[in-house]
DNA sequence: TTTTTGTGTAAGAAATCCTGACACACGTTG
DNA sequence: CAACGTGTGTCAGGATTTCTTACACAAAAA
């Protein structure tokens, strides 16, 4: 609650969020430009990310590895938004991963998208960084 | 253990430590000056503060609003310091303090430095950033 | 009163970051 | 196959942020 605030505090400048995801620059930018990440600003216009920007950076890329395309990670964590602010029921859930695997996923991550894990909810999770901060 | 490694993770500019301590960059500047703070630097040479180095800024600035100048708030410091890493018997701890409290206080603070709280553990200790963070 | 402390402020240089723009490999489409 | 779309690298010019050094000054200490 009070933890979500402090999550989504603008903290780290690029350079950082370089080092902490090993994306480039021009990734991130690209990311950011395509509405993957919304970074704050500083008033002179510099990026400025909070902790749930760099996970979901993580994420991203995660995503990325597996060869998805920024149109399909783009659902991925639409679809993720959705749940952490509303309660679904379990028709709800399974409403929209149909919306995602229908339409989308089968057409055009062919199948490269579930070599090995089944895209479990956990390793797509959240939290990434806990790994490196508390 | 690691949580010390995340936490000395040198991550921030200083004008987020700026706008996270309320202090300004010339009193950063100045308590790193006296080795109250040894920030990190970039290999372009700008600081990068870490966690423990901003929960030490805001234990600097506590104890400045108390009246200690920079003399005492060095020794309170290399205090803590000496604590974490080892582990104290009952008396070194009081030596320690006896150390803190005859040579230094009494002569410098005069009586400034026990009004109200008897600057017990508990007020100047560690982790004021997790008000912030977790 | 003279000195020391702690902080403000300004200047010039250097580092970092910004937004385009062009290139290009690869995969997709017509 | 040719044309297009996607995702990323790289470069340029300009703007922002930070650095160090130096001077100033009020308040406290000597």
């Amino acid at each position: 609650m009070n933890d979500e605030y402090r999550r989504s505090m603008p903290l780290f400048p690029i350079s950082i969020v370089i080092s902490l995801t090993d994306l480039s620059a021009r990734q991130i930018r690209y990311y950011e430009q395509h509405e993957l990440v919304k970074p704050a600003r500083t008033e002179g216009n510099r990026r400025l990310f909070s902790f749930n920007d760099v996970d979901r950076l993580l994420e991203i890329k995660s995503l990325i590895e597996k060869g998805i395309n920024l149109a399909g990670i783009k659902q991925v964590l639409s679809m993720q938004d959705e749940e952490e602010t509303q309660e679904h029921s379990e028709e709800d859930i399974q409403e929209a991963q149909k919306d995602l695997s229908e339409k989308e996923l089968r057409k055009m991550l062919k199948n490269e998208l579930f070599q090995g894990n089944r895209m479990g909810k956990s390793s797509l999770r959240q939290g990434e960084l806990s790994r490196f901060f508390h």
